[in-house]
DNA sequence: AACCAGGACGTGA
DNA sequence: TCACGTCATGGT
């Protein structure tokens, strides 16, 4: 079995670098919008519209795929809604249920994206606290931690589906979020925070290309790179 | 045509 | 704490 670091660079060898959080971007001549990867880059943005445009994805996407997410974030930007007054307004409330249909649950992520946006202002640009966003309705771990890794640059472990599905496989056990993130948090508490969170930026999308591509909920054992240093691969090759 | 997707919340044991 | 139902569209 892989020690974290090896696992770290087995997935990285495989699926490269992966250039999260994917952030929109007008496309050529300014015919439309479309959310594009930065490999290489590991800065959180800069712009308090894109830290504020993080937390929207992020709660877009929950339990969703992106293609759904990306789609709703795109309406969003073309209506000119992407940014916390507009979805505030009471009076477009329906206008932006109908704009992020594609991405599920539009009643509630509607109401979410309200309450996100509320928030965001109240911050008047300062960093929240993870148990500020905690406390927010519709916000739990996950987009948390994704707000805070990707949009503020905070050195930590997005422990989603995946990641708990994938080391679940790997080393046994089945992991709760927090046990799992703690364990990260762990395994790479001597790196300095930058250098920690620039790891985080890609550890969690590479997990996450991982249980998409071959660690899926029916996996890909037999062509899988990590084929005898799995738990679970090891399980299923001496079944078959 | 079922199944799953870059979860969170409310409820009841 | 933990299991379970709910929320909804869309790609495979």
């Amino acid at each position: 079995m892989p020690t974290v670091d090896e696992l770290y660079d087995a997935l990285f060898s495989f699926y490269g670098m992966q250039g999260w959080w994917p952030l929109l971007e007008q496309s050529a001549e300014g015919a439309g919008w479309d959310t594009v990867y930065r490999p290489g880059d590991y800065l959180a943005p800069s712009e308090e519209l894109q830290r504020f445009e993080i937390g929207v994805g992020a709660i877009l996407t929950q339990n969703t795929s992106w293609s759904g997410a990306r789609r709703a974030l795109t309406n969003l930007r073309r209506a000119g809604r992407l940014h916390p007054e507009a979805l505030m307004d009471s009076a477009a409330y329906d206008e932006v249920r109908l704009l992020i249909r594609s991405s599920g649950y539009f009643n509630q992520k509607q109401e979410r994206l309200g309450v996100w946006a509320s928030f965001f202002l109240q911050l008047e640009g300062k960093t929240p606290e993870r148990s500020e966003l905690l406390a927010i309705k519709g916000i739990g771990p996950e987009t948390a931690d994704s707000i805070l890794l990707y949009a503020y640059g905070r050195p930590l472990f997005v422990a989603d589906a995946y990641a708990r599905r994938i080391v679940g496989r790997l080393i046994g056990g089945s992991w709760s979020y927090q046990g799992l993130a703690d364990t990260m948090h762990e395994a790479f508490r001597s790196l300095e925070e930058e250098e920690r969170s620039r790891v985080f930026f890609e550890l969690h999308a590479l997990f996450v290309e991982h249980g998409k591509q071959l660690c899926r909920v029916q996996p890909l054992c037999g062509v899988c790179f990590l084929h005898g240093r799995c738990l679970f691969g090891r399980c299923i090759s001496i079944m078959d």
